[in-house]
DNA sequence: TGAAGTTGTCTATTATCATAGACAACTTCG
DNA sequence: CGAAGTTGTCTATGATAATAGACAACTTCA
């Protein structure tokens, strides 16, 4: 198989022996720390130049799924985001945790108005004048989710410039004076992702996405901010703690 | 964006535009017959050049998706097909019947030994032998799913042979002296298509697929043939019929 | 120490991808 | 008819994708 000598598919082969590996890290056939086979070896397996190996392992590399040993092999580099659903929940605590470094990036950030449910969430009228802040969460340089957070526009004016310059949800909180939050009931569906997801998350159109709706509190109960975050299905694993 | 200009997804910007249209036409938003925009305009909706927008038409009208007509414009031609779940289901007559061509073709025949659950629902003890087939199905040009079948040896003998020139499970059966046949429970699930399978669908990576296993039962109940079939999901329709 | 196996780097070639511009051929509609 | 809009075809250019072969640099292990 190759581009010239068959009808071409639009995908490229190194993305296709690319996400054969992923796929093998996400489901468990090499584990964290594992020896990858030979290039030559994945170049039989794949049926593929042996460059063509490299370019894929070098996209993995980037990311920082996988790291090459000069004279030795490469090994696998990441796991799976275990992410724990608590009630305090930092995205940065639980990146941290892993030994990962945590990073938050503004995508846009823009004026909206409230439907009615946005409304219920947040404790507004409809109609009511709101900050949507779209933003993409990493772990490295691997990315985790993208969220759609939206605040009142009275209660946190030029919140998207605010998120911008800390590039965390917590310190944008803090801007405003809330010190500490809680979150609320927390809804999780799944569903394939959409185009412009996709690319941001650098994900092959049409992977599964866990679809995680929440909304945040103060101490004393009054809604904070409201969240819809698409998170990349195989780079993280959702812990429910019974108790 | 441009394969130059950014750093390559390793997926082809024409392969987006015709995921993107074909995506558009499987889920309505251009139904069969519908005039889709011009050439122009799709290359501004995509900030694509309009030779990309064609290499993306051409690829759907090769799969008989869409039709140009010179001076006027680019039409719909397919719809989902209709695949009606009964009791006596014929993929030859279930296409035929939405005025396409059905075609079928073998990938691959090869000796088997039944698991434990195969020969269960083959009535034959587990390690007997069984011939099993690899076959996809396509109507017109485009591909609908990919089948696993799985015969008996010793009943069905040379069967990989009979199907490569009939290209017809039921032709194979009349072959063997089975004048008629019946389908058993018919279980459904859904998935996620593996590299292997979205390359013989033409699917891109990931999509979902609809997959169905099912035995069929000659008129005296006993069991000829199970299968395990993967639908490309957003090509066809199963209708489940209550009575 | 030395052989075998591994990743890193280099040159070279061919096909594909994407863009750009121009014009022909055709359809639709006023 | 004639103008506007559409698809079809041509040439041209530069960047990627994939293949092929060779050799260096390094690690592992007997």
């Amino acid at each position: 198989m190759s581009m010239q000598d068959t009808a071409s598919s639009g995908v490229a082969l190194w993305r296709l022996v690319a996400d054969g590996i992923e796929r093998g890290i996400a489901d468990g056939r090499f584990a964290a720390g594992d020896k990858l086979p030979g290039e030559m070896e994945i170049a039989e397996t794949y049926r593929v130049n042996r460059h063509t190996v490299r370019r894929a392992l070098a996209a993995l590399a980037e990311r920082g799924l996988v790291r090459a040993e000069r004279g030795s092999g490469t090994y696998v580099e990441a796991q799976k985001l275990a992410y724990p659903l608590r009630s305090r929940t930092r995205f940065s605590e639980i990146v941290g945790a892993g030994g990962r470094e945590p990073r938050g990036q503004l995508i846009e950030a823009s004026d909206d108005i409230a439907t009615r449910e946005l409304a219920r969430e947040l404790g507004l009228k409809a109609g009511a004048p709101l900050v949507r802040i779209e933003a993409i969460r990493l772990a490295d340089r691997t990315p985790i989710c993208v969220s759609t957070t939206w605040l009142s526009a009275e209660l946190f004016p030029g919140a998207g410039a605010v998120f911008a310059a800390t590039r965390s949800m917590t310190k944008l909180l803090e801007h405003y004076g809330v010190r500490d939050y809680r979150r609320g009931a927390t809804r999780i569906t799944a569903g394939i992702v959409d185009a412009t997801d996709a690319a941001r998350l650098d994900l092959a159109l049409g992977r599964p996405i866990l679809v995680v709706d929440a909304t945040d509190h103060d101490l004393e109960g009054r809604p904070l901010m409201t969240k819809h975050s698409r998170f990349a299905a195989e780079r993280v694993e959702f812990l429910v703690e019974n108790g």
